[in-house]
DNA sequence: GAAAAGATTAAA
DNA sequence: TTAATCTTTTCC
């Protein structure tokens, strides 16, 4: 009954590769950052970053990107200061920019926003997972959990992880296809007091938002919502949004049972500046 | 059918 | 540094 979905690995079986320790070549290191860094580079350039973004002044917000500072008159100008990041103006991603590999997808989610009702953050960290990927969940094959990554693009994909902390991932690629995005780190960009709530924490700071675990758990979202589309009004969304000026790229976290082809491969992206970053930030570098 | 491990977090 | 916590996958 509940072994009627069984499927060949889509890997090959490493039995030998358990790394304790991290391996030495400092040289293929170097290498591994130049060639993401050129991944990177070319994602900024498709980006066409429009360096909108002012960097915080005084007052560290809660939002990085967005314009942090309650505009002094209360004439309430609403939308018309350049310095306000308008969420309003932007609109929800269509499908067609989830189908493609999750190395490009990753780095163009920094700076979109996730909004579930009123509850609105925005992209900060992500980590990419692809097909080949020891590290990846869909290295099993399809599974009544994994099967979301293996379907089209745009869908969320939400497991479990611990026991304890609803993961959110966003599903890339073509159907069939087993690649997702984890959404590592958000910012808040609305809905404080509701994200505060769920997270039990009355903070603005980084500890609110910088972790997997947190950004599920700010969303109110459970397993269930695995599937979800996330290009179709209500729900979940994913809206466009303002391009961060810099990424940072570093090694994937916790996937140290994975080859170390796949430990060492710089497939962590990070808004360069934002404070809404998960730990390990040294392993972090600019490209 | 049982056991191990996990894309983590918060508190000591 | 370590406990908490439970589903998924694998092994016998």
């Amino acid at each position: 009954m509940r072994k009627t979905q069984r499927f060949k690995r889509s890997i090959k079986p490493k039995k030998s590769v358990q790394i304790n320790g991290k391996v030495d070549d400092h040289d293929e290191e170097e290498e591994e950052y130049v060639k993401a860094a050129a991944a990177a580079a070319a994602a900024s350039m498709i980006l066409q970053l429009p360096c909108k973004l002012k960097p915080t002044s005084s007052v560290i917000r809660a939002n990085h990107f967005k314009k942090p500072q309650i505009p002094k008159s209360p004439s309430s100008s609403s939308s018309s200061s350049s310095s306000i990041i308008s969420f309003e103006k932007y609109s929800i991603l269509s499908s067609d920019f989830f189908q493609i590999d999750a190395l490009d997808l990753a780095p163009r989610l920094l700076g979109k926003f996730l909004r579930r009702d009123n509850v609105v953050l925005q992209i900060t960290e992500v980590e990419a997972y692809r097909p080949n990927d020891s590290a990846c969940h869909g290295r099993f094959g399809i599974t009544a959990r994994t099967a979301p990554v293996f379907g089209p693009g745009g869908h969320a994909y939400v497991y479990l992880c611990y026991g304890l902390h609803t993961m959110l991932n966003i599903v890339a690629d073509k159907e069939g296809v087993g690649a997702a995005v984890l959404i590592r780190s958000c910012a808040p960009v609305s809905g404080l007091e509701t994200i505060q709530q769920r997270r039990g924490q009355k903070t603005e700071k980084p500890v609110l938002l910088a972790g997997p675990g947190k950004v599920g758990q700010a969303l109110g979202i459970s397993t269930d919502w695995s599937s979800h589309p996330l290009y179709t009004p209500g729900g979940l969304e994913v809206v466009d949004g303002p391009e961060p000026e810099k990424i940072l790229i570093g090694p994937r976290v916790g996937i140290e049972y994975a080859s170390p082809e796949h430990v060492s491969a710089l497939w962590r992206f990070a808004v360069a500046d934002s404070p809404w970053i998960s730990a390990p930030k040294n392993t972090l570098r600019l490209p």
